[in-house]
RNA sequence: GCUUCUGUAGCUCAGUCGGUAGAGCAGAGGACUGAAAAUCCUCGUGUCGUUGGUUCGAUUCCGACCGGAAGCA
């Protein structure tokens, strides 16, 4: 019995991963599972990008739309749900194909890293960082280079929520960051993947697209969302761009225009950093929609991509 | 038309008492293992408006010219 077979569909904020998620699901009988650390929230529709259902093409997508904002959300919860999700799709006899721009939890789905035990702890992280301010982020640091010295040297002392992060490890789990990772890049992946990526060979037509979908998510009611969001105080999922950045203006502290230029500017560093995560993975088939045939080349090439990888015998 | 101010990195500007220049922002590159749309690190050569002059040497001083701003007529 081989691996199950996945695709996934990865690359920066706006660069036109939905539809061809929804392109590969019906051309190869697929089911598309987000991977996209906002989209999960419910009521934030028009900040994250979610997809409607007409952009869903009637192919079912799962992990959007089903926590609640006012619900922590993190990596473990994101791998044990999009298992499921995985053996479900598979299950039906579908494709399983992963679309999103959360590199981290793409990377530790496909990659089966175990996260081991260290949960969360609130009160520790609020008892670090107090010690942070009293003392310095360096004495913090020096804390963790006696706990954990190889995780200490990789950390700059401003990093302040990795290294509360490793202290938090060490502590609640009995076992040091750097121990826990070692042991996580042992384990084998569940699936088979084929992973193709959406890049433009000119940075300025991606940030082009941004800035136009920045205009059209205004158009389409996103003071309203905003407005909203911070009415009825929900604090969990504020760090979604959209709605911090909106605020001085909701708050009389700027001009709109001002405020959307910041809106525009936090999505293209968001960009940029994904393409950071991602493009270090060499096992991902790039393709550019705005190469010499355009986007339909560009998905024409995935879909020859997928097709050579679902069609390979086992081995 | 006259007077004053001004023209330096994509933008806003600093600076060189004459030895070819530096900040912020923008931007770029990188890191990333239970907050990741978060968090953090690194990166500044540009005809110093054009053109003459003085000088060993001018972006810096002087003149002219061309932009821009303000004031006076």
């Amino acid at each position: 019995m081989g691996k199950i077979r996945i695709l996934a569909v990865v690359g920066p904020t706006a660069s036109g991963k939905t539809a061809l998620a929804a392109e590969l699901a019906l051309r190869f009988g697929g089911e598309v599972i987000s991977a996209d650390s906002m989209q999960v929230y419910r009521e934030m529709n028009i900040a994250t990008a979610k997809p409607s259902a007409e952009e869903q093409k009637g192919v079912p997508h799962h992990l959007i739309d089903y926590v609640d904002p006012e619900e922590p959300y993190n990596l473990a919860r994101f791998v044990e749900d999009a298992q499921a999700a995985v053996k479900m799709v598979a299950g039906k006899g579908k494709v399983p194909i992963l679309a999103g721009g959360t590199g981290l939890y793409i990377d530790t789905f496909l990659e089966n890293r175990d996260l081991g035990e260290a949960g969360e702890n609130e009160a520790l992280r609020n008892e670090l960082y107090a010690l942070a301010k009293e003392k310095g982020n360096g004495y913090l640091l020096s804390l963790l280079r006696q706990e954990d010295p190889e995780t200490a040297a990789a950390l700059h002392e401003n990093n302040l929520v990795r290294i509360v992060r490793a202290l938090e490890v060490c502590r609640t789990s009995g076992m040091t960051m750097s121990e826990l990772q070692r042991r996580s890049r042992e384990s084998e992946p569940l699936y088979d993947c084929c992973r193709i990526g959406i890049n433009y060979h000119d940075r300025q037509v991606l940030y082009d697209r941004i800035n136009k979908r920045v205009d059209h998510m205004l158009e389409a009611g996103l003071l309203e969302e905003a407005k909203a969001f911070f009415q009825s105080g929900k604090k969990t999922a504020v760090q979604a761009i959209g709605y911090k950045e909106l605020k001085p203006y909701l708050e009389g502290k700027c001009s709109l225009d001002e405020a959307v230029n910041q809106l525009k500017q936090a999505t293209r560093r968001y960009a940029k950093r994904q393409l950071t995560w991602f493009r270090r993975d060499l096992r991902i088939h790039w393709v550019y929609p705005d190469g010499s045939g355009g986007v339909q080349a560009a998905f024409n090439e995935a879909f020859d991509t997928a097709a050579a990888f679902l069609a390979q015998t086992e081995t």
